[in-house]
DNA sequence: GAGTTTGAAACT
DNA sequence: CAGTTTCAAACTC
């Protein structure tokens, strides 16, 4: 799911704000998408961190009736982190984990055979057994790092967390229930109850409904992060096998006791098979997991990856729509199911965004020191509205589903074709692994409550904001001394962000530049905010929107890991990778918009800049720039390239150029570098970049012309080279073979001159004997058959010595 | 790579 | 709002 805070929807280039395309939903049946904590009212909460809370409660609840699902979960461990997730009909999901280093990959399968997993380095098993296709529910257990995984009734799943003796919260959710108890250290098993059955609203489910709703989805993070991660839930009546196809994400970033242990990574993806798609096909929860990071001894992150793929065909949605409101009601979340066709449109999907808000109202996630667990409680009360929203012009349109930044924790790149700008959005994991899923094989409809992405992919995936202190480490350039990047091979840089207060420069935060993204600094609900801008995210190279927790947050510079997901079936590099040229500036600080970076709303990396403040360690300055450039120009930071008007070209510059002496034809025009003709807003003078131009087309001309050479070249040089060297492959052989020599290597030039001189001396012996021409040539030619059956003879002997040798 | 040109941004 | 200055990219040599 994406999301843009409403002031940042203010922002964003008519691409992402057009609303044709927005169906708005009824909030009254979003099935109480909102979230919201019990410490709501502090309406400056961040919207995302990882503050080094060492365990968290957080409870989000959809479509309660009233208040009293929204509870605030108390924690009996510091290290424990707990999340309840309860929808209307008491779906709910609930996740508690405990410090317990734990890594695990299991699958369940649609099958009734039982799968068992073991992770080779830590030994965490996950077994499912005896799963039936009709089960409603299994339970997923660790005890003493072991995980199982099994389809239990209800019952017996309550008994087992009984039995473990940490009472497990329990959040029903409609047609499944996900229930997960403190994981670990002391063997508290983790259960997970997923529940197939449409069951009515708090009714258990039972097993042998084959028909039932398959779980939605699931984003639950659980662990030292304050913020709490969006949750995707869809009412029960309203699943459909088309909503089998949700991908389920379950984060549970765990952080442990600073001291030793290491954070625990959970990432929960669940998919239905594709089989499920089929009415007649028993929808099965798949649920594939695996080990995501390792890193160093002392600390172990630990990941464990539940995830079900998710088969979603992302072409089957293509003109579907995720409606979503933009600001109107900034506290109200509504996703609509577009993918299922009208008849299915009872298909509600319930959105309880979890995560922090920025600065608005959300969850108030508070942090606690290590050793005190943190209670928080959101209800649904603030929803908000979610809009997917046609964006570019280029090569087919694309949707983005655009909901307050409050509401996500995570943040999403979104990179409009055409436009230079690079927006973030705020995902939850459940949107991004369900686009990694894009390339399924199946069916024809778009989980209710998922964004929808549909286009050529130039949506990026995105990475989540982590906590300040977890950017800051990895500041590109202007990385402290300090910063520690430990990586793995399967480990991943992680942001820190600083924690500097800026309370000062909130009120700017209502028009930030597109692509930024505030995030929370750490160590209070209320201290400040880092603005991150969308770039820096690939910059750093986390492509995924996975949550990491560490066990250090404070400003010791904590050793931040982050497992490599890859997403959208996009590797980590090729999601990362994003061409930017660097900027030279030397006077500007990078502060001003003559700067590119700063511009984009970018951090500079890799930049050729001096004296450069745009980064994280001049937040400060920075977020004032920023608001002095806003003040100056609130729509500074927009894309200069929009939408034109109607019946002129789609694109067009928003403010026009004023170029006098360049004819509009290089690049110092700002439309011409576009690729956009002048509009009847330019002011430039003598302008020579319209359609009809001679200049311009011999320009293009010579361009395309330029391009086609160059081409021509590169596939000429290919070809050479390959020629090449397929000819040295033919000659090595020889030469390498038996070891010997080719015999012109024999020729050397002392064997030159002994020839000629052969030569030369047959030559005078034909002389002084009067021979006549023809009997001289003849006995010049013969003493030259002479000398190369010699070299030749040379030669293998040469070679049959040098054979003799290797022997 | 240094110097020049250019036009947007910033400033007055 | 207009004129001027500043700035960095584009361009030229």
């Amino acid at each position: 799911m994406d999301v843009v805070s409403p002031e940042l929807n203010s922002l964003l280039p008519d691409e992402i704000m057009d609303t044709e395309a927005i169906e708005d939903v009824p909030h009254s049946e979003s099935d109480g998408t909102a979230v919201q904590s019990q410490a709501s009212q502090d309406t400056s909460v961040p919207m995302e961190t990882d503050a080094p809370m060492q365990s968290e409660n957080l409870s989000i609840c959809s479509k309660v009736p009233s208040i009293e699902h929204t509870q605030t979960l108390t924690s009996s461990k510091a290290a424990d982190s707990m999340l309840t997730i309860s929808s209307g009909n008491e779906p709910s999901v609930s996740v508690s984990t405990s410090s317990t280093l734990l890594s695990l990959k299991s699958t369940l399968s649609t099958s009734t055979a039982t799968t068992k997993t073991t992770d080779s380095v830590t030994g965490t098993t996950v077994s499912t057994g005896g799963l039936q296709k009709h089960a409603t529910q299994f339970a997923f257990s660790a005890a003493n790092h072991q995980i199982i995984l099994n389809k239990v009734a209800s019952s017996q799943a309550t008994e087992a967390v009984k039995s473990a003796g940490t009472p497990p919260q329990i959040i029903k959710q409609e047609g499944q229930k996900l229930l997960v108890t403190a994981i670990g250290k002391s063997g508290q098993p983790i259960f997970f109850q997923l529940p197939h059955t449409g069951s009515k609203p708090g009714v258990s489910q039972t097993a042998g409904n084959t028909k039932s709703p398959t779980p939605q989805f699931k984003v639950v993070t659980i662990g030292e992060r304050t913020e709490l991660k969006p949750v995707m839930a869809s009412s029960g009546n309203q699943v459909t096998t088309l909503q089998a196809q949700q991908l389920k994400t379950v984060q549970i970033p765990k952080k442990t006791p600073a001291s030793s242990a290491a954070p625990i990574k959970f990432i929960i993806t669940k998919t239905v098979n594709s089989k499920g798609l089929s009415p007649q096909m028993p929808v099965s929860p798949v649920i594939q997991g695996r080990v995501l990071t390792q890193s160093s001894p002392v600390m172990t992150p630990k990941t464990i990856t539940l995830s079900e793929p998710h088969n979603t065909n992302m072409q089957s949605i293509s003109g579907k729509k995720i409606a979503i409101s933009p600001l109107k009601t900034p506290s109200k979340v509504t996703v609509v199911s577009v993918a299922s066709p009208p008849s299915s449109a009872s298909q509600k999907s319930v959105a309880l965004p979890v995560g922090v808000a920025l600065g608005q109202q959300i969850l108030a996630v508070q942090q606690s020191t290590p050793g005190s667990p943190i209670k928080v409680a959101t209800s649904q009360t603030t929803a908000q509205n979610i809009k997917s929203v046609p964006v570019g012009g280029v090569g087919g349109s694309q949707y983005k589903t655009i909901i307050p930044l409050s509401t996500q924790p995570n943040v999403q790149q979104i990179q409009v074709p055409g436009n230079r700008f690079h927006y973030v959005r705020l995902v939850t994991a459940t949107t991004a692994s369900s686009t990694g899923q894009l390339s399924g094989p199946n069916t024809s409809s778009v989980q209710t409550g998922k964004p929808v992405m549909v286009g050529t992919g130039a949506v990026r995936m995105s990475v989540p904001v982590v906590s300040a202190q977890a950017i800051k480490q990895v500041v590109p350039k202007p990385l402290p001394s300090a910063a520690q990047v430990v990586t793995t091979a399967q480990t991943q840089q992680r942001l820190i962000m600083p924690a500097t207060p800026l309370p000062q420069i909130q009120p700017g935060f209502t028009s930030l530049p597109p692509g930024t993204v505030l995030a929370p600094a750490p160590g209070g609900s209320s201290v400040g905010y880092t603005v991150v801008p969308a770039q820096y995210v690939t910059q750093l190279q986390q492509p995924f929107a996975t949550l990491a927790s560490s066990s250090s947050f404070p400003a010791s510079g904590a050793i931040q890991t982050q497992a490599k997901l890859p997403l959208n079936g996009v590797s980590a590099a090729e999601t990362t990778s994003r061409p930017r040229k660097p900027c030279n500036c030397t006077k500007s600080q990078c502060l001003k918009l003559y700067c590119d970076c700063f511009a984009n709303g970018e951090f500079c990396n890799n930049c050729n800049c001096n004296n450069c403040f745009n980064n994280l360690e001049h937040e400060t300055e920075r977020l004032k720039a920023i608001k002095t450039c806003l003040d100056r120009n609130p729509e500074a930071f927009k894309p200069k390239i929009g939408k034109g008007k109607e019946g002129e070209s789609d694109r067009r510059h928003s403010k026009g150029c004023n170029c006098k002496r360049s004819g509009c034809l290089k690049n110092y025009c700002e439309c011409y570098e576009a690729k956009i003709m002048c509009s009847s807003i330019c002011k430039c003078i003598g302008c020579k970049n319209f359609e009809e131009s001679p200049e311009r087309k011999t320009l293009m001309h010579l361009a395309d012309a330029a391009e086609v050479r160059v081409q021509q070249q590169t596939a000429a040089k290919t070809k050479l080279s390959s020629q090449i060297s397929d000819l040295l492959m033919r000659t090595m052989p020889v030469v390498s073979s038996g070891g010997g020599r080719l015999p012109f290597t024999f020729v050397t030039k002392e064997v030159l001159e002994a020839t000629c001189e052969c030569l030369l001396e047959q030559a005078k012996k034909a002389e002084q004997s009067r021979q006549p021409q023809a009997e001289a040539e003849r006995m010049i030619l013969e003493e030259f058959g002479h000398c190369l059956m010699s070299i030749i003879s040379s030669a293998g002997k040469a070679k049959a010595d040098c054979a003799s040798i290797n022997c």
